[in-house]
DNA sequence: GCCAACGTTGGC
DNA sequence: GCCAACGTTGGC
């Protein structure tokens, strides 16, 4: 069982729209890494659903793997903004899990605090600020949920 | 809006 | 295969 962390905008996509939606697909990831840790991902696995580029940026809720990762149709569509023409249905370069909603924290747990939390040091969140999809700990994702269940 | 970090592209 | 140029991410 591995957790894992995933970042989008919420001006473009919210825990809000996942928790109306309930069930959707991750796609428009087109950064190598994040793409490998999309297709390692596991059914029933557990994923943080973190806001970036918001005021402020954190951790919103967590979302759970629902089905794991298929070709992102996004990829074959010219008018897409995802669309990469070196693509091809017969070879796809770019994959997408569904997710699932599970719940929307009471609080958003901002990064600011993330920094400050002990044990969390070694977070990719926290050191390589760009990668979109991102493992997380199993000590880590304890810490976090502690925090979330103001325990 | 700025800019640091860093991933990608393409010429050589 | 190197590396400069360029583009993108995302916090501030």
């Amino acid at each position: 069982m591995a957790y894992w962390l995933l970042k989008s905008e919420p001006s473009t996509y919210s825990i809000d729209h996942l928790k109306e939606n309930q069930v959707d697909h991750w796609d428009g990831v087109r950064n190598y890494q994040a793409r490998n840790n999309l297709q390692a991902m596991r059914v029933g696995e557990l994923a943080f659903f973190y806001h970036s580029s918001a005021e402020p940026p954190g951790i919103a809720g967590v979302c759970r793997i629902v089905r794991e990762a298929y070709p992102d149709h996004t990829q074959f569509d010219p008018e897409s903004t995802y669309h990469d023409p070196k693509a091809t249905v017969e070879k796809p370069r770019w994959f997408m899990p569904d997710v699932g909603f599970v719940r929307k924290f009471d609080r958003l747990i901002p990064l600011s605090e993330l920094r400050q939390t002990p044990g969390l040091e070694n977070m990719d969140l926290l050191n390589r600020s760009r990668l979109s999809v991102q493992k997380v700990s199993d000590e880590e994702w304890e810490i976090i949920n502690a925090i979330a269940e103001g325990r």
